[in-house]
RNA sequence: CGGGGUAUGGCUCAGUUUGGUAGAGCGCUUCGCUUGGGACGAAGAGGCCGUAGGUUCAAGUCCUGCUACCCCGACCA
């Protein structure tokens, strides 16, 4: 490959992805997933990128209702009032709200908030449908945006404005309330290794890390190529901290009032951002087939002065093919534009596999095949049964994503018993950092200011002996002491 | 809200130091030639230089204010 000066002029060569602060934004531009919108740290999601987030949608929508929740959809405008119900929830989001004070033009008499989450026009709403156990449980989700007037703003992993699904329900017992907010969070698990190939630890947050009034919070976090741990998805128990604020109440079977056990959860379009920053190379994007706009680009090597067209009907043929075997494809037959910049483009845009066909090809029955995962090309494939070769090589490559990924997370998922351990570590590899905790808050400002990390989560997943590993903050060995993941994180 | 940067054609940028009325590459249109990894030639179209003032015979260029976006930090369900 030429330089970078070289590259500089050169059609949609970008910008170099050396620079690892603009990775995010480089790929996504490039790759069209989105577009800077004039509005500050809003973005517009273009459809190349959009088709991702449809494909996400689809797959947890049908798990969604599979177990047992039903699409409602709420306001976006929120009675400012609503927010202040609930003392933690106001403390925590009333800082980043977008308030409207005017309408058809005059002052309103009383303000609405751009909903940055629905518990609280939810939960007024649940009030009245409410009163029997028999009632319950109530589980409803939507799909929907929000908007949160954050002071820092990245394509994908924080916007202004984003989309994203919030299930909320309503149990009559915290047990089963419990049991769904931990249900949800394995599909979160599930969605996100087997569809987007990024493994994820589950666990549950610190106090300080907990939604704004939740009782607690639990969180699947990912790890992206850079390092960072990224907060991939949340599932919250919500006690009954918002059923108390709103009267959220129902008889039970004994004929008591009592209030509702809660639970709310959510993924955003935050997710397109930890595809982007968890499948990447020099190039640019790599999408797991599974999730892939189109799995295969087909590609003919044209000759304008020849007549192509039983060239490209032959593409069309492979192209049916593999479509009635259930691949997902897209033909490029653009004739003003050479092969070499068609390529390129596929592989910033992360295409799982491009297949090409040209005369020469076409006359010896043989197809070329690139993968985009470990950029391999292979000429002279059988063009017989390339359709369940394809469907094969598919998911080698869904399959190799998730390993690579999971190799990734070994090699930089550490262990430390000190703090100057961990400072070693997140300076020289970063990665998560196991570590014993004897749950004194006290370690979580310190872990901020001295390193900008955090206690991701107390991980279900634990490796470490609690009568062997000291607290990191105490150094005191002590059964009471929990295992926590710590990391820099976006 | 601090620190840094940027604002000139669709895109990426040069031109600002030393004021003289706007350029390059790419993209786009047409024609020719070409096509197995980012071709080439020719001819075109396209910009009141972010915005408002000021200095000057003359401002993309100098001065002042403002705005927007990007990056870094603070902040962050």
């Amino acid at each position: 490959m030429s330089n970078l000066q070289e590259q500089k002029n050169k059609p949609d060569a970008g910008k170099n992805l050396a620079n690892a602060e603009s990775i995010l934004a480089d790929i996504a531009i490039n790759a069209q997933l989105a577009d800077y919108s004039p509005v500050k740290g809003c973005m517009v999601i273009r459809p190349y990128g959009y088709s991702i987030w449809d494909n996400i949608k689809n797959i947890l929508d049908k798990r969604i209702k599979e177990t047992g929740h039903e699409n409602a959809y709420f306001p976006m405008l929120v009675p400012e009032s609503f927010l202040q119900k609930e003392a933690e929830h106001v403390e925590g989001f009333a800082p980043e709200c977008a308030v409207v004070t005017h309408a058809g033009g005059k002052e309103l008499a009383e303000k609405y908030v751009l909903r940055p989450t629905s518990e609280t026009i939810i939960n007024y709403m649940f009030a009245k449908w409410i009163s029997s156990y028999r009632d319950l449980p109530l589980k409803i989700n939507q799909w929907a945006n929000v908007v949160r007037w954050e002071m820092r703003t990245r394509l994908f992993l924080r916007t202004t404005e984003f989309l994203w699904q919030e299930g909320h329900t309503c149990h009559a017992t915290w047990k089963e309330a419990q049991e769904e907010t931990l249900m949800m969070l394995q599909e979160y698990k599930k969605l996100l290794e087997d569809y987007l190939a990024i493994p994820v630890f589950t666990g549950k947050k610190t106090e300080s890390e907990k939604f704004a009034g939740a009782e607690s919070t639990y969180t699947i976090e990912a790890l992206m190529r850079d390092g960072k741990a990224l907060q991939a998805g949340t599932s919250h128990n919500l006690g009954q901290n918002f059923a108390k604020a709103f009267e959220t109440k129902f008889t039970n079977e004994n004929n008591q009032l009592d209030f509702a056990y809660q639970t709310s959860w959510g993924v955003s379009t935050r997710l397109v951002g930890a595809l982007v920053m968890g499948h990447h190379d020099e190039v640019g994007l790599i999408l797991p087939p599974r999730i892939a706009p189109y799995q295969v680009v087909l590609i003919p090597i044209l000759k304008r002065n020849e007549d192509n067209s039983s060239l490209v009907a032959h593409l069309k043929t492979i192209n049916d093919e593999l479509q009635a075997l259930g691949i997902t494809t897209k033909i490029d037959a653009r004739d003003n534009i050479s092969q070499g910049i068609k390529f390129n483009e596929y592989e910033q845009k992360g295409v799982p596999v491009r297949l090409v066909v040209g005369p020469n090809d076409m006359t010896n029955n043989v197809v070329e095949i690139h993968r985009r995962d470990i950029r391999s090309k292979d000429k002279g494939i059988a063009r017989e049964g390339i359709a369940s070769h394809l469907k094969n090589l598919l998911e080698e490559i869904q399959a190799g994503l998730l390993k690579r990924a999971m190799d990734f997370r070994k090699e930089h998922t550490s262990q430390a018993n000190t703090i100057d351990e961990l400072a070693s570590i997140l300076e020289s590899k970063g990665g998560f950092v196991r570590a014993m905790w004897n749950g004194d808050v006290a370690i979580e400002p310190l872990l901020k200011e001295k390193f900008k990390a955090s206690i991701r989560c107390m991980p279900d997943d634990k490796e470490l002996d609690a009568s062997k590993v000291p607290c990191i903050f105490s150094g005191q060995i002590s059964d009471k002491n929990v295992e926590i993941l710590i990391a820099k994180a976006y």
